[in-house]
DNA sequence: CACAAATCATTGGCCGACCAAGCAATCGGC
DNA sequence: GCCGATTGCTTGGTCGGCCAATGATTTGTG
């Protein structure tokens, strides 16, 4: 029902808002998404969502020159840290769900990244592993979550940093503490 | 080449950590997320992304139970706000690709939530507007957001929260602004 | 020892999100 | 009026994520 009597004062009509609409070609970054209630007020979560997208096609952006795509870093962080270890290990210490986990390594063995040997003494398990190519990388991910991070915080003074942090950490408390 | 000489001291001999490990049966939400390094020190880029992933999550759940999924809110609030559009509108304002929007679209007609008839006056766009259904929706949404917004914000002062507010723009404007 | 229960990993299905290509229609300048 | 940009949307492919279901192993218990 509501044959849509149309109504819709104009829709086709508004054609270019004419509005802000500048972040094309100076910057590779693309990705702004409008700013919906400009007034501070309630809204925290609108904030975070957008933050986080912009945040995490940034940190897309610098990896994918390194051949990385957004999030695999983490695993490979995982790895670099901690060694060789089970699928069970990262899947734990990452917070993933495991079919996430298994096509994420899958893709990074394709990739010539980690290597996954079955483990003999658990015929379940299996044991995700750098390669020379995977380790080679460490340095350079590393710069790029250097450069991320100061990208981010740029402007921001130490007391507003760990302000930040203090914040943050307390949402994630809240949110995955149940 | 690299033909893993290696050994592994151990990898397999580690089984279950041991630590922590609660969040699972009493709340319905998954998804924790170790924390990689305790130390507040840098690392805000860390924080973030966990943060960013259980906020998902967390609306990921509220929402289901209406039948939308994380990130069609968004596009429906949109639909609420401003009435029936064009899609490029709705690509615009929400920052999304193209094809991302033509999909979630696609998939909320397919739910029955939103029409999409072609626009008179230009043949090539595409009129997108809520259906009953869909409008229906309006008030559980916006629970649902009330909800997600106290939840992550619990423990918080108004003065922590304006801060928030402030510094997570900081970011905002930090990480688009190119 | 045998059999149920928990663990480990994989596959299939689905979404959001991106890029790259492509087609249709409109807008421009000439 | 015509033919090249530009705009608007769609499709195909890829990834990160999730859930659900399945098949191997281990482990635990009677």
């Amino acid at each position: 029902m509501t044959d849509a009597p149309d109504d819709a004062p104009g829709p086709c009509a508004a054609e270019t808002t004419g509005v802000a609409e500048a972040a094309d070609a100076p910057c590779a970054d693309g990705a702004a998404g409008a700013r919906l209630c400009p007034g501070g007020e309630g809204q925290v979560s609108h904030a975070i969502a957008r933050v986080a997208r912009a945040h995490r096609i940034t940190a897309g952006n610098l990896l994918r020159r390194l051949g990385l795509y957004a999030g695999q870093e983490l695993l490979m962080m995982r790895l670099w840290e901690a060694g060789p270890q089970r699928q069970s290990e990262l899947i734990k210490l990452l917070g993933l769900d495991p079919s996430t986990v298994t096509r994420m390594v899958q893709r990074l063995e394709q990739a010539g990244l980690v290597t996954r040997e079955p483990c003999a003494a658990d015929r379940r398990a299996v044991i995700v592993a750098t390669t020379e190519a995977g380790e080679a990388l460490r340095k350079e991910v590393g710069q790029v979550w250097q450069e991320l991070e100061e990208r981010t915080l740029a402007g921001l003074g130490d007391d507003d940093r760990s302000e930040l942090a203090r914040l943050l950490a307390h949402l994630e408390d809240n949110l995955t503490g149940c």
